[in-house]
DNA sequence: ATGTATGCAAAGTATTTGCACAATC
DNA sequence: GATTGTGCAAATACTTTGCATACAT
């Protein structure tokens, strides 16, 4: 099954519980929440625990599968990580280079839900100072 | 006093929970929690109750006083808005296009937190489709 | 067979709310 | 003086955890 040579790649242990949360978020096209997950399981027939859920989405985010992320309603929500690049930043001042995942899922999901814009694309620059060369100017700036 | 006066300008009334409340925030270089300013609060010998300073920060997110976001710790980190520029998204079908605030102060959060480094600049570009396009779309795809 | 996952129930944490009283304009 | 804010206590919402049992490899 599909869903279950993704955990497989990621050596998770597939069980019934994991496959049905899998394919329930592979199946929403829109970010869901813990409880919608639960829900739909029960409606399916399939019974999953609300804390299996929980457990489940926490391993799902550490392996990279789903983001999950706060819209301001005080909830997590969750869908799967479709296409993961990164960003790369570099220190003003030093060169130092860092890459982080990109930041802009959860964005996207605000604008959708506050314009009904929908992202096709999106280009982020971004300047920044690394905590090294920060300690050293304020260092210099003491003297 | 400072913080009255932003007060006042934004038509809200003064009394000493809310000054109390957005001098501990002004005076944060973090982003502090609703817990954190409570504690503060009794610190200082200010004691606001805690729903007082719940209420206070959501009046205040309300009125672009303050930034409300979640670091991804199940708990809301709030700092003043210190500039808010705005971002334009133009539909890139019907070139209509929407105003939003820079949705970029959560992610300086997240990229401080994860990385160190500290953002200066950004540039965001962004390519989109309206609600409208995208009905208009899928309605052409069923014919 | 061994280690890991699950269900259940209970606990924990963050946030919200109703109400009587107090403070502000 | 009318309206709005506050403290207190209780409720709610979301998420986590301990433990005994069940399951996957």
């Amino acid at each position: 099954m599909n869903y279950e040579s993704c955990l497989k790649e990621k050596k998770i242990k597939i069980t019934r519980g994991r496959v049905v949360i899998l394919n329930i978020i592979y199946n929403s096209l829109q970010p869901i929440t813990a409880d919608f997950i639960y829900e739909t399981s029960v409606d399916q027939g399939n019974n999953i625990d609300l804390s299996t859920v929980y457990r489940s989405l926490e391993l799902f985010a550490s392996k990279d599968i789903v983001d999950k992320f706060d819209l301001g309603d005080g909830k997590y929500n969750y869908k799967i990580k479709e296409y993961k690049h990164k960003h790369k930043i570099e220190c003003s001042c030093c060169h130092k280079k860092v890459e982080i995942d990109c930041p802009m899922i959860p964005i996207e999901e605000l604008i959708k839900n506050k314009t009904g814009f929908v992202l096709l694309e999106h280009e982020l620059n971004m300047k920044a100072v690394c905590q090294d060369c920060l300690k050293k100017i304020s260092e210099n700036n003491e003297k």
